[in-house]
DNA sequence: ATCTATGCCTGGTGGC
DNA sequence: TGCCACCAGGCATAGA
């Protein structure tokens, strides 16, 4: 499930695959993940040569020039390159057929992932991208920013930090082990959230996301490989499926619970 | 306004 | 082996 350090990853490596290469054509195969006018999408994409390659949180941008797809790959979306005459693998629904005889090709098992086609100069302004918070490693995040946003809710901590209009970028994964990094049980209720414990979690956050994204992201569950948007972070969760195993600073067994619907591993003696 | 339930999806898994 | 109910979960949206 790509979280921010995974979409950093496929942001890198399109950036170096993909810009300066001219779209000639789009084929849908389907075309359910397109959410804005669909013909629209083809006509205005077509002929254009990609400028650049950018993300804000979870949602990779792809610049066409005056135009931006937006690109959200929500629990298993992928990107991959591959020749042009290459046999279409099951579930690749978006094929951009580029100018230097590659596709750009959309692979989405659960087709929840979604694209939309948006102005570039607009895209800030959009709904799905204007309300999103700060990301986890930005120097813009502080304690005071998490503290104000978080203690008037009584809604437990995971659902706060998974909640991208305050941190953009967490997911499952890293809130995780940003909570247990943080000595903090994730049903805390926001209200109960000290400005101390807002720093450990900012630091926390910081320092994970970084990790995270110098190892190229997390791989837990990878169906088939890709364009070296693999990573090794899962070598360094220290409770995120981790259910049994021993806690790695005091041996306490790794319980898996479920908080906000969620699968949730905490350690019961490490985190308050 | 805010909360809860549901839908989107497919493949893997465990029970029988 | 086959069948099937169930689970994984980010996010939008409908309904309460």
């Amino acid at each position: 499930m790509p979280e921010i350090a995974e979409v950093r990853t496929v942001k890198n490596v399109l950036k170096n695959r993909i810009v300066g290469k001219t779209i000639k054509d789009i084929k849908y195969r389907y075309d359910g993940i397109i959410k804005t006018d669909k013909n629209e999408f083809k006509d205005i994409l077509i002929g254009k040569t990609i400028t650049n390659v950018d993300n804000y949180g979870k949602w990779l941008f792809i610049e066409c020039g005056d135009y931006t797809i937006l690109s959200h790959l929500r629990m298993e979306g992928k990107y991959y390159i591959k020749p042009s005459d290459e046999e279409y693998e099951k579930h690749e629904h978006i094929i951009f057929k580029l100018d230097d005889g590659y596709d750009l090709r959309y692979k989405d098992v659960r087709k929840f992932g979604v694209m939309k086609l948006v102005k570039t100069e607009d895209i800030y302004k959009t709904d799905d991208i204007a309300k999103l918070g700060i990301e986890p490693d930005s120097k813009d995040l502080t304690d005071n920013y998490i503290y104000n946003k978080i203690h008037k809710s009584n809604k437990p901590i995971k659902e706060l930090l998974l909640d991208q209009s305050i941190i953009n970028g967490l997911g499952n994964i890293y809130v995780d082990e940003v909570l247990f990094e943080s000595n903090i049980l994730p049903t805390r209720l926001g209200n109960t959230i000290t400005l101390d414990e807002c720093e450990k979690i900012k630091e926390a956050g910081t320092k994970i996301i970084k990790k995270a994204t110098e190892c190229g992201g997390t791989t837990i569950r990878s169906y088939t490989s890709s364009l070296g948007v693999e990573g090794t972070y899962q070598e360094y969760l220290k409770v995120h499926t981790k259910a049994n195993q021993p806690c790695p600073n005091c041996g306490e067994k790794i319980v898996k619970t479920r908080v906000g619907g969620r699968g949730t591993y905490i350690c019961k003696r490490c985190q308050k």
